[in-house]
DNA sequence: CAAAAATCTTGGAGCGCTCCAAGAAATCGT
DNA sequence: ACGATTTCTTGGAGCGCTCCAAGATTTTTG
C-alpha cells in the first residue's frame, strides 16, 4: 500500500503537501494539487489511511451498540423493541455523522469487543451483565445503559416501568378483572419457567431493574385492588419464545387477564389464542408492553404500555456522542387502550 | 490517558513488558505480572489503546454494512428484507468474532464513510450509486455488492430474480389470470409513479439490475401467455410507501393479479384490500417477493417468490471477511404458494 | 525595485503500540 | 563452580498520519 510519502516522492512534493491535498485542498495551488492527485492515481493511492490519522489523536467517529438481550443478534434485530432501539441510535449517529458498530456475540466476545472496539462510546442496550459494565468503565469511554439505573455516575436512559405496569393493572382492574397472570422475561436462554403461587416461591428475576420495576408496578396495582402478586402465576420466557402463549393457556387457564413485559410476548399469546379459538378480549384480555408498530396491527389490536423506543435509542446515542456529565433520564410510559382488553368473562 | 510507558515507569519495568502482561501474560513471571497489573490499576490504565495496535499493522476486525436502499436507515432496519439481510451479515460477523459497522446517512455521508470507516471490508446492501462502488474500489479493501452483478472482478451475491419473477407469472397464468399489474420499486424518495400502458412508455427504472431482472422475468412469463409487458400497468413506489395499495386499486381496478417486488409492498396491498373490503384472492390475487417471515403471517398468507435472505447476508459478509478472489454468487428463488393467489374473478 | 505581506511548502515531532533482536537473569548440567 | 541453556526483559525501529513552526516563494505595496 502506498503511503503519503510515496505519493509525495512520486509527485516531487513532501508528505505534508500530499496530506493537504486530501484534507485541505484549498491550501494547495490547483496546479500542484492536480499533479499530486495524478501521482496518487498512478500509484493507486486511495486517500490517507485512517489508521494513521487515528493515532494522531483523532476520534473513531463511531459508537458501539450492544443490542438488548443476551441471546443472539438475530433475536435483537427481529424483536420490534430491539429494532426500534437500534433505529433510534442509528438516527442519532446519522445526524452526528458517526458510524454505529453493532457489538454482538456471547458475553466473552462482547467483553473483548468492549475492550477493543474502535469506538468513542458505548450504548449498552441492556445491563445484562455486571462484567460488561465494568469493562466499559475500565475502557474509560463514555457509555450509557438502557433500562437500568446504575447510579448517578453512570449515564442511563430508561422508562418509568413501574408507572407503566401500574397503569396496566389499574386499567384491567377497572374493567373488573380479578384473575391475573403475568408473562415475564427470562433473561437466560431456555424454555419457559412457570411459577405457580404457593407451589414455588416466584423467583422474580433479580438484578434486572427492568423486570423488577415492572413487577413492582404490577404488585402495587394488584395491592390497590386488594390482591397480592404472590397469588399471581408468573411465566418467564425469553422474549421470542414461541410457546409462551401455549404454556400460558395450558398452565393458567383460569386467568382472565394476561399482563406481559413486551408486545412481542403479547403477540405470541394472541397468536396462540387464535389457534385455539380463544376469544380476545371476550375470554381473556391481553396487554402488551412497549407500544411497537406491531402492537397496533394485531387482531385485535393490542392494548399496551407504550413509550418512545426510537426516542430512547436516540437519546442514549446522543448522550454518548456528545459527552457531558452523567445523566439519568427517565421517560414516560403511556397506556394505549385498544381492543385486546375488555370486561372479564363471567 | 496513561500509556504503556507510564505504566511501565510506575511498575519499574519497560513498555514491552507491560505490553506482554496484557497480550501474552504467560510470558511474564506471575509476580512481575501482578506488580504491573497493580500499577495499571493505580494509574487507571484499562489496557492497551487499540489505536496504537492498529497502526502497527493490525486489522480493524470489523466490516462495514451499507443497508439496502437509499432512503434512511430507519427504512432499511424496519423493512423485513433489510432486517434479515442485516441479521445474516451480523451472524457471519459473530462467528468470525468481527464487529459490524452500520454505515448510513445520505450518499455524501456514505461516500465519506466508505473512505474513512474503520473496517476491513464492505458489504454494499445494494448498488444504489456507482459513486459508492468507485469509492469502495478506491479504498482497496474487499467488498461485495448485494443484488447487482458488477462483473467478474467484483464480489456479488444475488438471487435469480428473473427466474423468480418468471415463476410468479407462470403460477398466475396457470390459474387463468390475464389482467396483471406490477408494483415495482421506486429507488428515489417520492410518491408513487404510475405508468399506464399506452399513455406513457413505462419508464422501467434502468441501472438497477434487481428491478430490471425481475421485470424481465415478468415480461418473459407474460410473453409465454401471449401477453406483452407493455400492456401491463406498472406502479413504482418506495418499498415502504403506505399508499401503494390505494394507488393500485384506484388506478388499476381491472387487474385480477398484482405482482410485486417485495413482501412489504404486497402486505401494503393486502392491508388496503382489507380496508376496502376487497376479497383476496377472490377479487384479486396478490404475490409478494422475498419470502419473509411477515409474508407467512398475513391474512390471507402471502404467495411469494422466496429466497434465503439471511443466507445471502451471511454469504456476503463471509466473502468480505475471508478475502479470496472475487466471486459472483447467484442464489435460487422458490415460489411459495399460499392463500393470496387463486383463480381470477369472472 | 526593494521591502513588506501574503501564500505555499517543508519536514521534524510525535501519537501508542507491537515486533523482535539482543542483552540480562535464572536454571541446569557435569 | 563455571559454562551452556533456558527463560525473561529491554528498548529501538517503525506503523502512516497530522500538526505546526519555520523556511521558501510569490504577490503586493510604497
Amino acid at each position: 500500500m502506498p503511503t503519503l510519502d510515496d505519493v509525495g516522492k512520486a509527485a516531487g512534493v513532501s508528505r505534508g503537501t500530499v496530506s493537504n491535498v486530501f484534507n485541505r485542498p484549498e491550501l494547495v495551488r490547483p496546479e500542484l494539487r492536480e499533479r499530486v492527485l495524478a501521482a496518487a492515481r498512478t500509484l493507486g493511492f486511495g486517500g490517507p489511511d485512517p489508521k494513521g490519522r487515528l493515532l494522531q489523536g483523532g476520534r473513531y467517529n463511531a459508537i458501539g451498540f450492544l443490542p438488548p438481550g443476551d441471546y443472539s443478534i438475530a433475536h435483537a434485530l427481529r424483536s420490534p423493541y430491539g429494532r426500534e432501539l437500534l433505529v433510534g441510535a442509528a438516527l442519532a449517529c446519522d445526524e452526528a455523522g458517526a458510524t454505529l458498530s453493532v457489538i454482538s456475540g456471547d458475553t466473552a466476545t462482547r467483553t473483548a469487543s468492549i475492550r477493543e472496539a474502535l469506538v468513542d462510546g458505548l450504548v449498552l442496550g441492556h445491563a445484562v451483565d455486571i462484567g460488561i459494565i465494568t469493562s466499559a468503565q475500565r475502557r474509560r469511554i463514555p457509555f450509557v445503559i438502557v433500562e437500568s439505573d446504575a447510579g448517578p455516575d453512570i449515564n442511563s436512559v430508561k422508562i418509568d416501568g413501574k408507572a407503566g405496569a401500574l397503569a396496566v393493572v389499574r386499567h384491567l382492574s377497572a374493567l373488573g378483572h380479578r384473575r391475573f397472570a403475568i408473562l415475564s422475561i427470562r433473561r437466560t436462554a431456555g424454555p419457559p419457567i412457570v411459577h405457580m403461587p404457593g407451589k414455588d416461591k416466584p423467583r422474580l428475576t433479580a438484578g434486572f431493574s427492568l423486570d423488577d420495576e415492572r413487577l413492582a408496578g404490577f404488585a402495587e396495582g394488584l395491592a390497590e385492588a386488594g390482591l397480592s402478586i404472590g397469588k399471581v402465576p408468573i411465566v418467564e420466557t425469553t422474549p421470542s419464545e414461541p410457546t409462551a402463549g401455549a404454556v400460558m393457556f395450558d398452565r393458567v387457564p383460569e386467568a382472565t387477564a394476561i399482563m406481559t413485559m413486551s408486545d412481542w410476548q403479547a403477540i405470541t399469546v394472541l397468536d396462540e389464542a387464535r389457534r385455539r379459538g380463544i376469544d380476545v378480549p371476550g375470554h381473556v384480555s391481553v396487554v402488551g408492553f412497549d407500544g411497537t408498530e406491531e402492537a397496533a396491527r394485531t387482531s385485535p389490536p393490542l392494548t399496551t404500555a407504550s413509550h418512545d423506543i426510537v426516542g430512547k435509542g436516540r437519546i442514549a446515542a446522543e448522550m454518548v456522542l456528545k459527552k457531558r456529565k452523567p445523566r439519568q433520564v427517565v421517560m414516560p410510559v403511556e397506556l394505549v387502550v385498544r381492543a385486546s382488553t375488555g370486561r372479564p368473562r363471567r
